[in-house]
DNA sequence: CAAATCAACTAACGTTTGTTAGTTTTGTTG
DNA sequence: CAACAAAACTAACAAACGTTAGTTGATTTG
């Protein structure tokens, strides 16, 4: 058992609780219990319980930028990119189902500057969908709707995805969302 | 300052506070000082801090659920009674934002028969949804599409337009969901 | 094999938590 | 205005909180 698998074993642990009972809800004695230790010795691979879930959120952040690049760098229309994105988005949020929901629900905990940077993160990550929405109407691939209420749209409908995971295949899931929001804003 | 209203008064502020930190991390003390009291005075009022949750959920549910019936009764064809009761949800979400962050987000704090009482609420409400979208594919009004991923994709972008209040009035935002949701349902 | 590092432990700290008990003040009503 | 009820107060409770200190046993390294 060494050291790194320890600490993302952990880290795991922190996901599925904080993701099930709420960052302020879970104790770190909570957290020990899972892990099968004493609260105490969490404080030799974390330096604090918020530390945990500055981990959490930041890494999942990277990639969902990362996933979201490779997937529309590679596309033509503006149709197909925002369709790869919105893949490549949800293909985050199946395979990292406890980080993401911590991600959308639980990052208004963190504190000081990382929660600073954090809602620096999210509003670029908005931005990017917003400005292939943007452009997507300027190639007169788009209606000529409301930039940011669809980019935020787009974005809430997909976060709201962790459920549907529960109960429906990775494509089924897909295919729906896509068709869904294109289809809205398709000409 | 009579009973009802200084109640009123006590639960006004914690849908506040309930929705600006989560139910778990809002204290006792916090609420009786944004109430301007010590907290024990609040147990005058009410008898516990989860009680408080329990109506704050419970009236705003019966809200929705009363929206809806009246709304839908009166129109004809299935578009219009889901763009009827896509509008009766928006309105309760905008004349009481504080109450409905709660109820969308901090409903899981709820304790015993009150939580099992609420999720069967939640599942019914959606519900209602679902049957509005399984009619008008009946009535070929609209296209063949999977009701529950529809329903849900309704319901969690209904809900995520709190957020967009803050900064869009209500005929802009109730304009645009109407269009994103229908157009890419119907025929 | 000794030295050093790592990761667990127990004990305990100071705070904050929801809540109760008992008392005093405020406001209403006969 | 006296009597009563409503709603505030102070003091305090036991439990749970995040975290620190100091120690012990196991594992890795020179």
């Amino acid at each position: 058992m060494i050291s790194a698998s320890r600490k993302a074993h952990i880290r795991n642990s922190a996901q599925k609780l904080f993701q099930e009972k709420g960052y302020a809800a879970t104790s770190m004695r909570d957290l020990a219990k899972e892990v099968g230790v004493e609260a105490p010795s969490l404080y030799n691979h974390f330096s604090s319980k918020n530390e945990l879930l500055k981990e959490i959120c930041f890494d999942i952040a990277s990639q969902f930028f990362t996933s979201f690049k490779t997937a529309t760098e590679n596309q033509n229309t503006y149709s197909e990119k925002l369709s790869a994105a919105i893949k490549a988005h949800l293909l985050i949020v199946y395979g990292n189902i406890d980080a993401s929901t911590v991600f959308f629900e639980e990052w208004s905990f963190l504190e000081g500057a990382d929660l600073a940077k954090f809602k620096k993160l999210r509003i670029f990550y908005q931005q990017q969908f917003k400005t292939l929405v943007e452009k997507g109407i300027e190639a007169k691939e788009f209606k000529n709707i409301d930039v940011n209420l669809t980019a935020f749209t787009i974005l809430s409908t997909l976060n709201a995805t962790r459920e549907l995971f529960k109960k429906n295949s990775f494509e089924k899931v897909t295919e729906h969302c896509i068709k869904i929001l294109l289809n809205g804003i398709k000409h």
